[in-house]
DNA sequence: GCTTATCTGCAACTTAGTTGCATTAGAATG
DNA sequence: CATTCTAATGCAACTAAGTTGCAGATAAGC
């Protein structure tokens, strides 16, 4: 199912700021923030993007990711996958091959890793 | 090494504010918020506070975890351990026993789950 | 095309965390 | 023990991420 198509089966409005903020969340792969994603859309409000990231949270469109400098990431929810902060250069990476472990009793949606990254780590 | 001996090997100084932080930390074997913290040493300043807080995770004395409601959470950075952080009740929880799993290239700090603990999960 | 409830945009607000600065107090030295 | 020097504290003012109230706009169903 398309983002798209989730926010109709969702009962959600597909309006003109929401269909944009998809597609620019399509074109990333990678989490951004606020801050990056108003670069790519300088006509959003942030009231309107902060709204939606928690309607979409809700309807399982965006997952959110709270970096190590206290702002919140946001990309896709597709495939699950978990990331990387590097608390030196507070890069976020996407894990994507590695694995998502089990915890009996709990229900899992993410996994957030920190430290540092190879980069970081040779110096 | 106590966190006490961790400061003074540090070259930090051990003031009375550090000291009735440490051992408010080592009372408690979870993370707290500022908020919670300033509920058990009212005469804390929030600043005093927040600086020890960089101070001690760049010495490796404490910890911080960021919750999913935008608040930074600190503990004493003793065994290391996951956390998992309920998007329910928001209730942040040590995984004692949880092995850290490694990743090649990278190195771990810490980690952090997300998802539904067990008592929201059987609701 | 009309109606209605949802959504947007603006502006004002909230609050976690930071910063500048004058004062205090560890710790080292004699 | 007194002196000195620098790190640390406390206060107040500030910053910025995220939220909220509300009036006007607009998607979707009839």
């Amino acid at each position: 199912m398309t983002p798209n198509e989730k926010i109709t089966t969702n009962g959600l409005r597909l309006t003109t700021p929401r269909k944009k903020i998809l597609s620019i969340f399509s074109s990333q792969g990678h989490p951004i923030s606020f801050e990056e994603y108003a670069l790519l859309d300088t006509t959003i409000d942030k009231s309107t993007f902060y709204r939606n990231m928690q309607t979409f949270e809700a309807a399982d469109i965006i997952q959110g990711i709270e970096s190590d400098e206290g702002k919140r990431y946001f990309e896709l929810s597709e495939k699950q996958h978990p990331h990387f902060i590097c608390q030196q250069c507070h890069t976020i990476t996407c894990l994507d091959e590695a694995p998502i472990p089990k915890l009996s009793g709990y229900r899992i949606n993410s996994i957030t890793y920190k430290g540092q990254c190879p980069q970081c780590f040779d110096l």
